[in-house]
DNA sequence: TACATTTGTATCGCACACGATATAAATTTG
DNA sequence: CAAATTTATATCGTGTGCGATACAAATGTA
């Protein structure tokens, strides 16, 4: 049989298990706040710059607007942030937290450090997250740049 | 601002944006034989094992029955394999590949090669592949292993 | 100023992912 | 053997993720 179809030579699927079990990890914190991983994610870009284009939060976040638009018009409802549609430019809706979300960052501060500490073991140091960290960094350059180039084909 | 939350210090949005690349990074690939991703890795172990219970599958490929089944049910009405209950234990629901299913194999095959070279560059070397590859197999250990003990607290 | 193009956002449809629940068959236990 | 429990699968509802499409505001251009 083809060795390179054995799911064990699949690098692509380590990946996509690792991704979907950090989120399973996440779900005991997030339920807490009532929130999804994906909701998370758009506070931690939000804690972080006060007030974003529904576009701009899209690009830090690698996701297109049509995952993002009905995301944080979900957002919205449960009172975490508001979407005003700027004066400047018609076209573009800026997203600012509420106060109900800027609380939830002081209930959130613990998390990254308790994820972390689930992946520890004897069998991964630190310095080994770290280096995945920065290994993943540098793939989603290459792919999000492979990405562009195969838009353009078509 | 507490550093932690910045999106940059996390490790989960890394793996997550890489999951998601990479699986975009297949479709022009699986697009030629009408696959999706997740119907990709059910191949993947069939081609492996001829024939799995869903359970087995669900096993194999860390997902849930409620996610294996509507999938293998879709992947039915294609054509690609047949459901078949069990006469020793009518529990079970059998999964084996058509001969349609199988034929696929070849068009598949050198898939994992093509993806790998669209990793590889200046940058990322295939020994770092390999790292990662490895690391993410020790981390899908130890938080699969920390989801079940989870579980058991409900 | 009219028209075409670009840009930002929203909507639709499909396919996961998964918790909760349902159902039926098999197994265990009193 | 009957009842309770476990096991294997399916169904339902919610929330992404994304390609395709729609649409309105802004911009460029003749």
């Amino acid at each position: 049989m083809n060795e390179n179809l054995k799911l064990e030579q699949q690098i692509c699927f380590p990946v996509y298990s690792v991704s979907r079990l950090i989120t399973k990890a996440y779900i005991p914190f997030l339920k807490e706040m009532s929130l999804t991983y994906p909701q998370y994610l758009v506070l931690l870009v939000l804690w972080e710059y006060e007030t974003l284009s529904v576009n701009s939060i899209g690009e830090k976040l690698l996701l297109n607007t049509n995952t993002i638009s009905p995301l944080i018009q979900r957002m919205e409802k449960a009172g975490l942030l508001k979407r005003e549609r700027s004066t400047q430019d018609e076209r573009m809706v800026m997203v600012k937290l509420t106060s109900k979300g800027k609380e939830l960052k002081k209930k959130a501060s613990p998390i990254p450090e308790k994820l972390l500490k689930t992946l520890l073991t004897d069998d991964v140091q630190l310095a080994d997250v770290i280096l995945v960290k920065d290994m993943m960094n540098k793939w989603i350059e290459i792919l999000s740049e492979n990405n562009k180039k195969n838009q353009k084909k078509d």
